[in-house]
DNA sequence: CAGAAAACTTACCAAATGGTAAGTCTATGT
DNA sequence: ACATAGACTTACCATTTGGTAAGTTTTCTG
């Protein structure tokens, strides 16, 4: 929530929840600069063009969700208790900024430039949790399952709730 | 698949499969013509607008998604059993056909006529699926949980897997 | 205070988009 | 043979979109 920064600041954000909640080509450049309240030339001083600024935006995103999570997986739990936490640690970002895991969503869907940065961002966190759960499997603490369709199953279901108006509103 | 049929069908066939892949704004007429071979006033001859056709696409994807599954909740299988064929039967659908639970997101996302069409159609399903849960958990074949809570939780997994390209590709 | 760089805005522009109007071609029923 | 309706296409059109070029104002610096 970079909102009373600067204006850069602000674009970011405004274009972290638009992109993240209604998509990137169904946000235009016009939109997102009366939200801010300056014009669209003043977005592509800032951001040499759109995609540049997905670029941007999604970095800001990777990196909050990143703390989000890192965050609670510092916390010495271990087994199932540490699944927990950094699950409700997902959820928890995912319910007060269900922008960042929409726009992460809609970014791996994109493919291109972007999404191979994102995976590569990605890439960090989840081999991690991979090793982790295979360590916990190894301990006897899990019971064996192939461990990144575990956690791609648990990703699907964050990720999905997430950024399900529906399914949000369902849940209240 | 209705793909060697009528104009018509063949219209609604490329449309059901763009927007559930690739989203609605980012879908042109232009495209969706060049496709089937015709001229983008061919479609708007036989679908009067653009939010015309996602209405009858969706229709069609309802309609899939909703013969797959009762096909598979005929079976008399009963209590965990059943739940797998299910869900069994919706991943299958996914796998072959992700255009159809795509355009399901994507109309659930996009709010308006069109999403309250989807709930209505959807909330039939939704309603026989959790009488189900309730009956078995009366039963005590399931552990006692909220009912919605779960079935929402494996309506966002499955949706979630079979619209995210990058995690098919990871599952293979 | 001068001037240069940064942070914008006003003017445009070409391409794409959803949609309308009118014409063409073909089958079909009388 | 002919009119009528269905299934298109060719011509347009207004609007929106991402992007460029050229000013203009503000801020920092020597």
């Amino acid at each position: 929530m970079v909102v009373p920064g600067s204006t850069r600041e602000r674009i970011l954000d405004a274009a972290l929840t638009a992109f993240g909640l209604r998509g990137f080509d169904s946000t235009s450049l016009d939109e997102l600069a009366a939200q801010v309240g300056i014009t669209k030339q003043a977005i592509l001083y800032h951001f040499s063009s759109k995609q540049e600024l997905l670029a941007a935006t999604l970095e800001l995103a990777v990196q909050e969700l990143g703390g989000a999570v890192s965050e609670a997986a510092d916390a010495a739990a271990r087994g199932v208790q540490r699944i927990e936490d950094l699950v409700r640690a997902t959820f928890s970002l995912a319910a007060r900024r269900p922008e960042v895991l929409g726009l992460v969503r809609i970014v791996s869907r994109q493919g291109g430039a972007a999404s191979s940065k994102l995976a590569s961002a990605m890439g960090f966190m989840l081999a991690e949790a991979v090793k982790f759960v295979e360590e916990e499997m190894s301990a006897g603490r899990f019971r064996r399952l192939e461990p990144r369709m575990l956690l791609l199953a648990v990703y699907s279901a964050v990720v999905g709730v997430a950024t399900e108006p529906e399914v949000m509103r369902a849940l209240g």
